[in-house]
DNA sequence: CGCATACTTGAGCGAAATCAAGGCCTGTGG
DNA sequence: CCACAGGCCTTGATTTCGCTCAAGTATGCG
């Protein structure tokens, strides 16, 4: 876990449109500036930000933790997971870039929080944020749309851990995992049309998302393919969605 | 569901402590105000207010209707649940005095809203509100907060739901109603003496929001009555916890 | 008091877990 | 560059926990 000197959030913070039509991402690629805050609001929230890099698979978030800080993902992919003693795991969520993590933390962490691809991140001191925070009412207003954005997929996910077979958790799992690369990358696309998505988590790290075994995953992924649903390729961690018409019927009857 | 007259906010609207120690439902009973709000911004928000009652089993929020308002529970409980078409339910939560919901929707409300008890509301025009937010900072302050802390609750029941057995999901359950009953009503008291919970909603609602079905909750309820850790009354609708700390070690190895 | 709904308990079954084995990438070191 | 080692992934056999089906009991309401 490398630091770098702090800078001006200007070109580090990247905030997702977690419900709008548009695309933020693009629009602070092409415009440069931060979607919902204006200069001198970027230059106040630079000054407490931190620029970092987190390798593959390392921890940068542990269970347990004093909760002193919170993050904005500018590049990669992580996950997040709560641990029993026993050692079962439940992942709660990927992260990609534009997510944050660390806003809904109490005292200490409840979860875990580990690069699956080499990880840009930008870190706040959570004291210090709570702080400036009133005096950025715009991105309070933000935080509280991505929150409640949040819970939304948190809701849905219970509807899929509690009610839903494994074939539909995996329909449900590719369905959303690509949906999210999409509006990250280039706004909607054809529902319909292909869709190549890349999976950068392991069986087993899909599997405790699923609340299942990598077994159960890889079985329910081999009968996709075979029922010509979805396409493996690079080694099992790309697949492409040929059906999503049917793959939607399957995931939620 | 009947509706009242608008009326000032004043006396209506509960805000639950969710993480802090104090409870500020006493304080709200004590003092006469909103913890966070001063008169004039509860006069403000009392004119965008309703004040309402819904009979017990009556549903006040439909999955897939237009998400026009939001609430805030004044009195009684609730469940909030998804649906699948072919009958399927997951229930995502229960609603008591102080709690909101109806915060997080996008376009059309992803869940359903049904009375356990006769309930009282405050009910706010999510459109009106959104405009009004942004002059009670406090409130937008307190909102966040609670979007965060049903954030973990919402994690906590994903690692229930994805990979603890029968038995853990209950012992979790009865102790997390029975320790937000406690925080409601008299603030922390010795986590290890006995507690009397009501459960005022069925078998199958427990089955329903801990992804099981209703055998499987009343054989699991039936073990820990047998196991000396319960004790059922008021036709199963009541129950003490014996032995909390055995139940916590149940119910998170 | 009678009916409908909710709850409990038992028997058998089935979907996914567990146990087990073999193959395939990936990265590392000779 | 190639060989090897260690994960990771896939597939098969068996077991198990919770579901389904079924029957009987309790409870609350008209």
């Amino acid at each position: 876990m490398t630091r770098q000197a702090p800078s001006l959030a200007r070109a580090a913070i990247v905030f997702a449109a977690p419900h709008s039509g548009a695309c933020a991402r693009c629009e602070v690629r092409h415009e440069g500036v931060c979607a919902v805050l204006d200069d001198a609001e970027l230059h106040r929230l630079g000054e407490i930000a931190t620029q970092m890099t987190v390798a593959r698979s390392a921890c940068f978030i542990a269970q347990g933790e004093p909760a002193r800080h919170f993050f904005n993902v500018t590049r990669g992919t992580a996950k997040l997971y709560k641990s029993l003693e026993d050692g079962r795991r439940q992942i709660t969520g990927f992260l990609r870039e534009g997510d944050f993590v660390g806003l809904a933390a109490e005292g200490e962490y409840g979860f875990s929080a580990e690069a699956l691809e080499d990880l840009g991140l930008c870190r706040f001191d959570r004291a210090r944020f709570a702080s400036t925070l009133p005096d950025l009412p715009a991105l309070e207003r933000r935080l509280l749309d991505i929150a409640c954005h949040e819970l939304i997929l948190a809701q849905d996910q219970m509807l899929v851990l509690g009610r839903k077979s494994a074939t539909e958790r995996l329909a449900s799992f590719l369905l959303a995992w690509a949906a999210r690369g999409q509006r990250a990358c280039h706004g909607h696309v054809d529902a319909a049309a292909p869709a190549r998505v890349a999976l950068p988590m392991t069986r087993t790290d899909i599997a405790d998302y699923l609340g299942l075994t990598t077994e159960t995953v890889s079985r329910a992924l081999s009968a996709l393919r075979r029922d010509g649903l979805i396409e493996a390729a690079a080694g099992g961690h790309e697949v492409t969605l040929l059906d999503r018409r049917r793959l939607a019927r399957l995931a939620a009857p």
